[in-house]
DNA sequence: TACCCCAGTCGAAGCGCTTCGACACCAGTC
DNA sequence: GACTGGTGTCGAAGCGCTTCGACTGGGGTA
């Protein structure tokens, strides 16, 4: 392995004279510089990342924190984590990948060790084990979702209470009066986490603005959890005709359930969903939408990581406000008072 | 921070000693390696991961290149992922992720600047650019999938061309006598990937072996293009009855097409899958198929680097062998020859 | 002309650990 | 009683880099 040492040789200069080239820290003379640089080039010369971490108290690695659980959904999770990866290239980082299954273990033993320089948190819950963790910890982390007491924390989460609302309003704008939020597995609710929670209290709070029915149940991923959860719910509640949902991987057997139970979308039913741009657009119909823009907020945490590591502040909460796109699968109710009135 | 000095300092003695305490390569005395442990943990002392690295030459991280490219499952690749980082943290090391595109460029850069120790390489193409990189570089590798001229490398793959075969051999066994593959999006096949390239072989020959018609056609993965792509599969080749996937994103939706085209699964059409065991169970009708075991293949790719990094020797190829799960989807050929003969 | 200042460079210290060789001590051995 | 061979511990060197303080020389100022 070519050192600092060997390059500063070969330029005939310090070896700190290399260090402050490649830094920019000091000034360097240009033709100092330029030497130095062909030096590097010439012997094909890469930092060995130890002795640098060592000496400046910085690896440039960032901890980036998934879950793996049970009802998460995986594709979104990936678009977060690729965000992330991505982002924190741009600025010069990497990204060690951990499991929430470490639990706050695992966010202490990365950061005491000092393998890390700062951390992302995804998934969280209400009442998360690793948040006075995460709040104790010598370096910066940021959330990528919020607990319910988020003092002291920088997060950054998609508005799902204005979501939920969003949904809602959409809905009853178009004349419906009886909606259901068709949500996630109940595993994801039990665990409190925090979009589920928060959509569940934007939906309820709206229809009640609104002044119209709301219920809400969770649902399983399998085909015979779909169709009993929606068979039920339309026994109780006939007279649905607009559904908001929030689980992706269910979306494309709901549609045949809804077909099999004889429900025409959008004819019979609205539908929202709650999902990815692509998701939503590769149905058929192609469903109206808020979108979840999991590039956006991976790319925002790791950037209000960065200006934490070099000292600047950062708001403790970013919201994303929701954007919810018409398509195909909602139109106004049928005029049932014309004839049940 | 605590350092190693410090708990030396408290146990009375020398900061060797408590090293080798740590890492028991010499033999200490009960006694002094009591004390020791005692104020490791009255002091929390955790070592410094860089100054660790330095002084040993070894990191304790592994990289994981992931693919985020168009046609690729996403769950099965998060799978993989998540027995990697599982295993890998079971042998003490962490996992830094990269995504394939950095391309050869940031194999090196991690590689040559002392980063990680080990690479674990995924979704490798028949003729990688990655390859002769991996093959250069000062450090062990593992590959899962494996390139058309493997020499000098670890590859982890499962049998692709057994499982295609296998699917053949099912259906025919059943008395088929005319089947498609159904395979990725023709991305996938375009830059030769190897599982799915292998999967086509597996499949051509075995038609071929077996003397029944044996049609492949790419498939993507929105619905207008999967009704596309089978109507047309099924004017061309309307005595199809037996259908192998290897494409997991595409399953619910197919099973919606082949309804709608009035073909009864498995009445009319049987259906193999190439995917998650998971997958397959939750479909209705529930599928019969060859299982992906992404979980083993990435605890195996760990095993082997570690072998491999402590000096041993593991097999340049290990394949792993299809299993077959017949369920609900596959069944017997309907009698047609009475009626056509 | 004497002075100061700044740009540009260097040398050395030190980051926190591992590891090597040396050493001290105690048991056996002849 | 001198010698050998472990066993357990220590000190020092060194991993490859950053960074601090100091030094040098040339240009501007008084």
């Amino acid at each position: 392995m070519v050192t600092i040492a060997d390059v500063a040789r070969h330029a005939g200069v310090a070896a700190s004279t290399v260090s402050y080239v490649l830094s920019g820290k000091r000034t360097i003379s240009t033709d100092t510089r330029e030497r130095v640089q062909r030096s590097v080039r010439a012997l094909g010369y890469r930092p060995n990342a130890s002795a640098r971490a060592l000496a400046s108290q910085r690896s440039n690695v960032l901890a980036l924190v998934i879950p793996l659980r049970t009802g998460m959904h995986v594709p979104v999770m990936m678009q977060f984590a690729a965000a992330v990866v991505t982002t924190a290239r741009r600025y010069d980082h990497d990204v060690l990948l951990l499991t929430a299954d470490e639990g706050s273990d695992g966010l202490e033993r990365v950061a005491q060790s000092s393998l890390v320089d700062a951390l992302v948190v995804m998934d969280i819950e209400l009442h998360d084990e690793r948040v006075p963790v995460l709040r104790e910890l010598p370096m910066p982390s940021v959330l990528i979702g919020y607990p319910d007491d988020a003092d002291g924390l920088t997060c950054i989460d998609l508005d799902f209470v204005a979501a939920g609302a969003h949904c809602v309003d959409h809905l009853a704008d178009l004349g419906h009066r009886s909606l259901a939020l068709l949500g996630t597995p109940s595993a994801v609710y039990e665990r409190q986490t925090g979009f589920a929670q928060r959509t569940l209290t934007g939906f309820a709070e709206a229809a009640e603005r609104r002044g119209v029915l709301g219920v809400e149940t969770p649902c399983e991923h399998t085909f015979d959890a779909i169709l009993h959860t929606v068979r039920q719910l339309l026994d109780e509640h006939p007279d649905i005709t607009g559904l908001v949902v929030q689980n992706e991987p269910i979306i494309g057997p709901l549609l045949d359930v809804l077909r099999r139970l004889g429900r025409r979308v959008p004819d019979d039913m609205s539908l929202v969903a709650i999902c990815a741009d692509d998701v939503a657009e590769r149905q058929v119909p192609q469903l109206s939408s808020v979108s979840i823009p999991a590039e956006r907020i991976g790319a925002q945490a790791v950037e209000a990581l960065i200006t934490k590591l070099e000292g600047g502040e950062v708001p403790a909460l970013t919201l994303q406000p929701p954007s919810l796109t018409a398509r195909e699968s909602s139109c106004p109710a049928p005029h049932r008072d014309l004839t049940t009135a």
